[in-house]
DNA sequence: TTTAATGCAAACATTTTGCACCCTG
DNA sequence: CAGGGTGCAAAATGTTTGCATTAAA
């Protein structure tokens, strides 16, 4: 648990920028630090943060998260759902993602190699990568042991 | 050009589910096939079609193609805009997209090596993949040439 | 104080759906 | 000629925006 050091991080580049620290900022960047490898959606956060007393508006919610992802603090993701996922964005973090079909079970993973070898692919077309997004949609180990695959609900 | 061939094993994985060959599927599909490689989305196939003086109404657009999504017919692809792509799915034809953040350029590309990598991955955390979605975004040789980047409008 | 940030509701864009009618098998 | 397919319009979803109000700096 470092949000404090991310805390201080977060506030200078807001700064930096000339934009405000204000207590839905911090309240919204907290709840995403949270459990950061749970990729949660707008709606999610901003019923969590309903749940716990903070009287935060979707439309604040979504400026804010739309707001990190530009200024680079957090990422948004496509995990086969049809809103968008978001995660704090450390550099150097940059992951894809396993999404069972059937629990919607969702497992980071990293691979340097991996990397390298988007890097190369990059290089090879003429493109000057930026960003990447891997999704691997499959079945996890608990549920490619039955037979009977049911659709999940999200 | 092997729309025909294709069009026969279409035509049998339809009736093979007790699915109609209906003259808009056929359509449909034939206009997916046009051009495989451009990934379109459903309005970009609905303005195609009429403007050729088809008179296919856009929810049996969405419901062929998802029809054809589920049946692997076709697959969806998120390219990092608010609408899916479509494109047809031919066997082996995984592949992942480098995209340009500045001209909006799609480009695919094919790496055995990476599918194997991928396969790997998901050993190792105990999935079975069925399929993955790699996108890469970036700036394409032509647009990385300049120093200014504008925001290109998709 | 000044101007960015917020809440609210309305607007948007994309996709899905209910229902009456149509057409394939 | 029965049941799946289609068109149309309405609904559902996820996200953005205009405007008056609030609150950082």
């Amino acid at each position: 648990m470092k949000i404090k050091a991310d805390s201080k991080n977060f506030g200078s580049v807001l700064r930096r920028r000339g934009l405000r620290l204000t207590r839905s900022r911090e309240i919204i960047w907290e709840e995403i630090h949270r459990h950061p490898e749970i990729h949660r959606n707008a709606a999610d956060i901003y019923r969590s943060l309903k749940k716990k007393g903070y009287k935060i508006s979707l439309a604040t919610i979504y400026r804010t998260l739309n707001l990190f992802v530009e200024t680079g603090l957090a990422r948004s993701e496509d995990l086969g759902e049809k809103h968008s996922h978001f995660e704090p964005d450390t550099p150097g973090a940059i992951h894809g993602h396993l999404i069972c079909l059937t629990c919607g079970l969702v497992k980071e993973f990293k691979e340097e190699k991996l990397r390298e070898e988007l890097e190369a692919i990059s290089h090879y077309f003429g493109f000057k990568l930026s960003k990447y997004s891997l999704q691997i949609f499959g079945f996890c180990d608990k549920c490619s042991r039955y037979t009977i695959k049911e659709k999940s609900k999200s």
